[in-house]
DNA sequence: ATCCTGATTTTTTTT
DNA sequence: AAATCAGGAT
């Protein structure tokens, strides 16, 4: 209306932003977005644009004059999604993001310890441990308490330990709840864990969560801090916060049950202040319908519980979905009906019925792999691009059949969540003699390291140092230090240790000073002798080992690159590491796949690559065509979940599974699976069932054994066993694989196992039966037998 | 101290 | 099937 020459004033140009700002959103994400002061609630579904509610609301935070961007922190689940959100933001605010917190609860938590860590009784290089680290410390606490790891797993201990801590039971607490005899023994264990992590300066994930509620519940002026600074606190995928978060959420935005305002801000409570006003200014975002992280403690009461917690709180529902088709929308609301509980929702959308959902079953997992890749090559035929194709999946290890057939066919893909770089044991090797720069009580990373590579430290020796500091309550580095001190060792383990510790002791010195991660790690891997090492192993993966270690050196340099002067830049480099998961890739999307380098590395096109993933980090994602594997009781409503009783949650990744899809979606499942190396006879899922059927199409019978005669199979599908080779593979293998009667078949391309030579590929067939492989191992050309020569499928 | 071998366990999902 | 682990030989 207000366009063209006016005799009113033009709107200005901060006007304008915000309306620009506005433009393309609906009635309830407006509302979301302009919401002003005070606890907000949104009930984002699947696909109905929450990311964009979130970026757009923080911008109009700003635009609007009410908060300025240090007074913003932001929290995302993953540091990838935090990484997108700030790129979304930066954008919309043309780079004005500085000061701004956009992170997840763990690191945001971590700076914030960094910077008080004192108080806690740390110092500020305190180690981060992750789970593989926390669970072999959960297992020496075992060993030093005499529990018997054959009745309890180190692992299942640690699981306890964390819910505890997720809880914010400190050890006496845990034990006072009771329990039985396992929980006793949990509580004991629990108690030596703790010593140890202190006496280390180490911190596990959860205590980055109960530390920092801990350090601001002891001290209000930590608290007060903080709270003042962030006027406004947002949160995505808040069904998935545990206890700890959202204790520590209260803290920072005052209010809601259970917090202390009610003591504190009463006349006669602590006697500071007690004027201050909780700001309240609280928007979280969620889906409890995508609650999917309860085993490791999320409570998806939180989110119901909101608006009993903030009973002045606006809600917002975003029904609408941009996503899907209405026939993908529709099963999934159909599927997520049979969950009790939970708030009503139904999407919609307006992007009409689109294509039925496909439905297949195989016989086993490699014919449901061979299905899905071809699938995916009739897809690219008809000109989908492959980035628009994700594959998921229950279980990391399902991955593999997958990819072995998206090898052979030559199909770059990436696997999103596997493949962790930062869990190469070279990786962490390096990194653990950065953390014991950094941190000379860090004992894990001592262990680690100390024989690594072999320089004579054995065992034993560990043992007495260890022992030796435990008894003096020093840290391990002044104990190795002077390895004379320490009782019982050896003439030769003195050398040794005195050897290695004066390397370390220079390379401190150099940590100590202005160096550059770069610099460092690249003095560390070449003093240490670790590189030299793996050269003079001279194999394939020492090969590989190295360069996995260039690409961690390359890393360190984008980091010191960006980094700040001035900073502790060793402390935030291996900060940023620890916390690092898996499924934020390094290579960003779009890198050539990793893996068997040549072979996959076709990607290099504007196709991008597939994607494949598991379920649980398929949250968050979008793709226009999804397979979604597995579909069998046992690994969709995952066994060990039903067993846990944990049917609803199973049924809420499903959905999130399915919703995934913008328009197609295919499920797949298999008769019979190999799991432990023996075959397993499974059901469809029942969650297929709970699809209405004219929503779907398919062939129940597709992929019958074989397609041929039946003899073919003979009485070799009966013995689902592998080791006797190959034998049921080529048997059932479908008809591009069906030719000779018995004898393996292979093709050029196909990557094959020697009994003795190992893992090859077939270079050519010579004809009747000859064939030639290159060997991995060696190099080497080799001509064979096929029918003789001790041979399967890789 | 180190290497080798056979037994046992693993697979739920992740910050 | 793969990886980790314990025990034993060198």
């Amino acid at each position: 209306m207000s366009s063209g020459p006016s005799l009113e004033s033009p709107p200005s140009p901060h006007e304008a932003r915000l309306e620009g700002l506005l433009a393309g959103l609906n009635v309830p994400q407006r509302d979301a977005v302009t919401h002003g002061e005070g606890p907000l609630l949104i009930l984002a579904g699947a696909g109905s644009g929450k990311t964009r509610v979130l970026t757009h609301r923080i911008a109009y935070l700003i635009f609007s004059g009410r908060a300025r961007p240090h007074e913003i922190l932001a929290i995302t689940f993953t540091n990838k999604a935090a990484g997108e959100m700030r790129g979304r933001v930066e954008r919309l605010l043309s780079g004005h993001t500085r000061g701004m917190w956009l992170s997840t609860f763990h690191s945001a938590c971590a700076r914030i310890l960094r910077a008080h860590a004192e108080r806690l009784g740390y110092t500020k290089q305190f180690t981060i441990y992750d789970q593989a680290d926390a669970r072999r410390l959960a297992k020496r606490s075992m060993e030093e308490l005499g529990v018997d790891p054959k009745r309890y797993t180190p692992a299942a201990v640690q699981n306890r330990i964390s819910q505890a801590k997720n809880l914010l039971l400190d050890a006496e607490d845990y034990r006072s709840l009771g329990g039985g005899h396992f929980e006793q023994i949990v509580a004991d264990v629990y108690g030596v864990y703790e010593r140890e992590l202190e006496r280390a300066n180490a911190m596990d994930f959860d205590d980055l969560l109960l530390l920092t509620v801990k350090l601001m519940e002891r001290h209000p002026d930590v608290r007060r801090f903080y709270a003042d600074s962030f006027r406004h606190v947002l949160v995505d995928e808040y069904q998935d916060t545990n206890h700890a978060q959202y204790r520590l959420l209260q803290l920072l935005v005052g209010g809601g049950a259970g917090a202390p305002e009610g003591a504190e801000g009463s006349p006669g409570g602590a006697g500071e202040r007690p004027q201050e006003r909780p700001h309240r200014n609280l928007a979280v975002v969620g889906d409890d319908a995508q609650s999917v992280f309860g085993f490791r403690g999320a409570d998806v009461r939180n989110i119901l519980d909101f608006q009993k917690d903030f009973p002045d709180s606006t809600v917002v529902k975003l029904e609408q979905n941009y996503r899907s088709t209405q026939t993908i929308l529709r099963a999934a609301n159909a599927l997520i009906a049979n969950n009790r509980g939970g708030m009503p929702k139904e999407l919609w959308s307006e992007l009409g019925d689109g294509e039925p959902i496909q439905v297949s079953e195989l016989d086993d997992e490699h014919a449901e792999a061979r299905f899905v890749v071809g699938e995916v090559e009739r897809l690219m035929s008809s000109g989908v691009p492959r980035r628009e194709i994700a594959i998921f999946y229950r279980t990391n290890a399902m991955s593999r059949v997958i990819e072995d057939a998206l090898v052979r066919r030559e199909l770059a893909y990436q696997v999103i969540g596997a493949a962790k770089f930062y869990d190469r044991a070279e990786v962490k090797d390096a990194v653990a003699y950065l953390s014991l720069l950094a941190n000379p009580r860090d004992v894990l990373s001592f262990t680690r390291i100390a024989n690594t590579p072999r320089r004579g430290i054995g065992q034993t020796s560990l043992a007495r140092v260890l022992a030796h500091a435990a008894s003096l309550d020093e840290s391990v580095w002044d104990a190795a230090a002077e390895p004379e001190r320490v009782p019982g060792l050896t003439a030769a383990a003195v050398r040794a240790l005195r050897s290695f510790m004066d390397t370390m002791a220079e390379l401190r010195e150099r940590a100590a000073g202005p160096v550059a991660v770069a610099d460092l790690l690249g003095a560390v891997l070449s003093d240490s002798g670790y590189v030299r090492a793996l050269e003079a192993e001279d194999t394939i993966e020492a090969e590989g080992r190295i360069e996995n270690l260039e690409q961690l050196l390359e890393v360190a340099r984008e980091f010191d690159a960006s980094a700040e002067a001035g900073e502790d830049t060793l402390d935030a480099f291996l900060q940023q590491v620890a916390l690092t998961a898996s499924a934020d890739q390094l290579g960003q999307p779009g890198a050539p796949p990793g893996e068997e380098d040549g072979l996959a590395g076709m990607g290099e096109d504007d196709q991008g690559v597939l994607t494949l993933m598991t379920l649980h980090n398929a949250k968050g994602t979008e793709f226009p065509h999804v397979f979604i594997t597995g579909c069998e009781d046992g690994v969709i409503p995952h066994s060990r979940a039903l067993e846990e009783g944990g049917l609803e949650e199973e049924r809420r990744l499903f959905y999130v599974g399915v919703t995934r899809a913008m328009r197609e979606l295919y499920l797949s499942s298999a008769r019979r699976r190999a799991m432990y190396g023996t075959g397993v006879y499974g059901l469809r899922s029942r969650f297929l069932d709970e699809i209405p059927e004219e929503l779907t199409t398919g062939s129940e019978t597709r992929g019958r054994l074989g397609g041929g005669p039946l003899g073919a199979l003979g009485g070799a599908g009966m013995s689902f066993r592998t080791g006797s080779a190959g034998a049921w593979q080529a048997a059932s293998g479908g008809a591009a694989e069906r030719r000779g009667a018995g004898a393996v078949q292979f093709r050029v391309g196909e990557d094959v196992v020697h009994g003795s030579f190992g893992e090859g590929v077939v270079t050519s067939l010579q004809g009747d039966g000859v064939i030639v492989v290159r060997f991995a191992s060696d190099g080497s050309e080799r001509t064979l037998l096929a029918e003789y020569a001790n041979l399967s499928r890789g």
